[in-house]
DNA sequence: AATTAAAGTGAGTACTCACTCATTAATGAC
DNA sequence: GTCATTAATGAGTGAGTACTCACTTTAATT
């Protein structure tokens, strides 16, 4: 997801169109809130960037935090959306042997994830900033953590479990450590040290046979 | 290390007593940086908090800046003690056999780092959350690591490569995915769920035997 | 008791903040 | 072209900001 599919996946939940003053404040707001955090941008610093009256932002957006609101709450769905897709969980119940499939799914979830971060990097650093101090964010994602990922996650760790291909450690236990270990993986990547001079392909390799092996049977 | 330690360490760095209107403030801001932000938590706040005068914390403290440098500058260095250590190397080098002694090994510095944050959740918290926004404190971090952890470590994993403890993966990957597990299951632990219902012990287990599996020869 | 230095005060300063509102510009239907 | 609706403006507002400074209190030393 580029930052036009944002915009345009915006005016759809809305229902309203989006002028083009208010995609220049949306783009100058992740920007600045990317660099210097919410608190401390101005929302005369997001006009002048976006090249608008200050008096514009209120038009769209009731209060400053509204603002932040409608750039933060899409990128939760977005980022939770393979666990929403029917095949996530058919893959996993196909006819080839589990360790192939259990390599594939390791490796479509990472590469997914790092597709999307890849394109999104100031709202991701915009999240994870404003995630402690804004229960609406912690509560949407607690919700759809919940509701979505967590279950469909167990699935597939029960059945490659009953497959041998887990070993014996608790549900929770595997799902913190994948979740960590990809999860870990792309912050460094892309937030700790982006500059790196990383072989991307190799990364993922290696982070694959890491967790495979690592919860292998104790 | 508790907050009383961290008090009498900064008053030793610093070759000054700290005054006990001093020691408020460094209490109360540490609260109030933690719970609403550097950039949202005013000096007004912190001294009404702390039963001071606003002037008072002015006295002390050049800036608001000065003052989250002081807080945040001592645990940069504390959270790296173990590598500081001569200990840690030569523990690699002991006489028994090299499986138990990177089990140890991986034990003794998960546990450290454990108990140091458990008695400082706050403080990490602001970490965390400014090393984003302040150069001054990424550059303390980065000048730490290169020159203190990074060797450190690197020695230890290539001794462990060489005893065949660890398998063919090059020594920055093993670095980074032993990190990234271990930093991942404390920020779970303490940050993102610190109400869930822990079994320490048996977390810490199973996080050893993860890592160890998982870099054992590809 | 007198002197000195440091710690503490709080009203005051210049400035910035998010947000409002009366006014003007642009747009689209007929 | 007229008119109605929506978009955009930017000066204005009161509350809040980090920080200063002239002054008072406290504590230690002689």
């Amino acid at each position: 997801m580029n930052e036009k599919d944002l915009l345009e996946q915006m005016s759809e939940a809305n229902e309203t169109k989006i002028t083009p003053k208010q995609a220049k404040i949306i783009q100058a707001a992740i920007e600045t809130f990317s660099e210097k955090g919410y608190a401390a941008t101005s929302t005369k610093e997001i006009a002048e960037k976006a090249g608008v009256a200050e008096g514009t932002i209120f038009r769209h957006y009731k209060t400053k935090k509204d603002l932040l609101l409608s750039i933060v709450s899409p990128i939760i769905i977005n980022f939770a959306l393979p666990f929403f897709l029917e095949k996530f969980v058919k893959d996993v119940f196909s006819n080839e042997n589990s360790h192939d499939r259990f390599d594939e799914l390791l490796q479509k979830l990472i590469y997914n994830r790092f597709e999307f971060i890849k394109d999104n990097v100031p709202l991701i650093k915009i999240f994870l900033q404003e995630i402690a101090f804004h229960e609406e964010i912690e509560n949407k994602i607690k919700q759809i953590y919940t509701k979505k990922i967590y279950p469909r996650f167990k699935e597939v760790v029960i059945q490659y479990k009953d497959e041998g291909e887990i070993g014996n450690y608790p549900v929770d236990t595997v799902i913190r450590l994948v979740m960590t270990t990809i999860i870990g993986f792309l912050i460094t990547r892309f937030l700790v040290l982006p500059n790196h001079d990383w072989d991307d392909e190799k990364e993922i390799h290696y982070t694959i046979q890491f967790i495979r092996h690592g919860l292998k049977n104790i």
